[in-house]
DNA sequence: TTGAAAGCGCTACCAT
DNA sequence: ATGGTAGCGCTTTCAA
């Protein structure tokens, strides 16, 4: 590909001094209606651009968040990443998304990232210190995650009261067998299974009727398939999200159970998915567009030396929203 | 916020001049271990990171796209970004996503889009001599819709043969009485609407039962309700996309109308969303990812110069898809 | 109204 | 192995 038109090429078809070329594209006044004519056509006839590079370099305004999620095409990750577009949108800065698919991806995303964005938000497998090496000392934020380096800031999520809320609500509606299938991740049970063990010893009832499933529908319909096979006398289960969960009200459909009634089904997240399906999917419901702000608006003191958004804030509360599974 | 921290800086830190840190930070070999370090050190006590604007401006590499869609919520436009996303990903490109939200939006987001990226793709709903205006130049590739200047190229979507499968099969399962729940844009009828109307009349059947659906879930519902209650008699309809095909299932199923005995669906686009609901949507299917990878892959070829993809190429075909619904 | 000069922060190239 | 010089493409003083 030819050599890119520069300022200086339009300058010289134009008759006049790059500067004059400069005042013409950028509709500064102190130009002459004439001149400024004669410049805005050589550029368009050259096809000239200006380079953002050179442009950024000088004018030092212009944010760029790297925004680092896992699969996109996982409905709770898609409208995180909608909050934080918007959130990102309504000042003016670019957000460049990167999907790290399967988590091997990750270290070479985040080397790649890192050229390009100011401050990075998102999910991230790697432990503080791999990443702070990745980072080179771009800020970020870690979302759903606890940080124990002052180096990082992060957005928690807190599912106890909401979870507490749908043991409650499962059982004043007379369930005792209540199951759960959780996500293990490499830490072996998440928080979530740990405030549902919390809520069922609360009520006396006990919490070890726990499978696990993939992140995935089918995972979580394959999950429940195991889970019933093992305790046929379930009659409630709250699952990790609520991606499992649609799942779980799959794996019970094709079972013959009736939800809410031969089964009941609570799910985590509060996706809108989960109005869509059918019965309706009762869930803890997470804010996730405040989730994504609330990256973007932390990323954004942390690079501008801003006092940062105090813990309480940055913290999300799962709520119960009853609608139909149970 | 003060001063940035520059390659100067951490010269003057380490008593080196700045080329050596320029060595030391990309790894070029020509240097001192024990420099290096020292440099690395400075670099880090100092806080040091590289400009990317001073970087790119003189290593001319990295590409930045702009991939503009009107919703990310929308599961369409979700899968083509995530199609976009990995393709760009592969060739190692960033992908900055604008939201345009409700459409007003639409030639800010350009003004601003334009300032950051190499090319864009998406989709707009401006006209073509806007457009131009907005993108200053800039390659552009426009999904899902035909441009009639050669400024532009875009990916075509040809559902014609999918759908004449489509009314094929409800016929063979007798359905005569077809209806379509059309989504009108300003420009009236969809072109999925003129496919659907070409197919019915090929089999005699008449095609004037159309509704008109907004571009949601609850959009479809309030159509096929609205359609409905116009012909009771309807057996099957066919929709402008999945979106609405869910909203439709919704409907009916509180009409008391189980589908697909008393109500076939068909839906458009093929969406994983389809399978997820009960009973699993029927639909012709698109292949979303290859949208969305073919439009990085024609807007990389318009920004070196290399020979585009053919017309044949750039066309996405619709395929029926047989699961439940009809 | 226009132009000359300086400089944004970095890397490439040529010396040393 | 290290430093000097030049220059990437642009905007911002400051003069004229």
């Amino acid at each position: 590909m030819g050599r890119r038109v520069t300022i200086n090429d339009v300058a010289r078809a134009a008759g006049v001094s790059r500067q004059t070329v400069s005042r013409a594209l950028n509709d500064k006044g102190e130009i002459d209606g004439g001149t400024k004519q004669r410049v805005l056509d050589a550029a368009k006839e050259l096809g000239y651009r200006p380079s953002r590079f050179a442009r950024g370099l000088v004018r030092q305004d212009s944010t760029t968040i790297g925004l680092v999620i896992p699969d996109l095409l996982n409905p709770f990750f898609t409208e995180v990443a909608a909050g934080a577009l918007e959130a990102a949108r309504a000042r003016g800065w670019h957000v460049i998304v990167y999907d790290t698919a399967d988590s091997t991806a990750e270290e070479s995303t985040l080397a790649v990232a890192v050229s390009q964005v100011d401050a990075v938000v998102g999910y991230f497998s790697l432990g503080e210190s791999e990443l702070d090496g990745h980072l080179t000392g771009i800020p970020a934020v870690l979302i759903g995650r606890e940080h124990h380096t002052p180096r990082f800031s992060s957005i928690r999520v807190d599912g106890r009261a909401g979870i507490r809320e749908a043991v409650g609500h499962l059982v004043a509606r007379g369930h005792t067998s209540i199951g759960m299938l959780d996500h293990a991740g490499r830490a072996g049970p998440s928080p979530r299974h740990d405030w549902f063990a919390g809520a069922m010893t609360e009520h006396g009832l006990p919490a070890h009727l726990v499978g696990n499933a993939v992140q995935s529908v089918d995972g979580g319909a394959e999950a429940l398939h195991e889970l019933l096979g093992r305790h046929p006398g379930l009659t409630a289960v709250l699952t990790y999200n609520d991606v499992i969960a649609v799942g779980a009200l799959k794996a019970a459909r094709r079972l013959g159970r009736i939800v809410p009634d031969d089964l009941a089904v609570v799910g985590f997240d509060g996706l809108q998915l989960g109005t869509v399906v059918d019965p309706a999917l009762t869930s803890v419901a997470l804010d996730t567009t405040r989730i994504g702000a609330l990256a973007i608006e932390q990323a954004g003191r942390l690079l501008h030396g801003d006092p940062l958004l105090p813990d309480e804030e940055l913290q999300v509360d799962g709520v119960l929203v009853v609608r139909e599974s149970a």
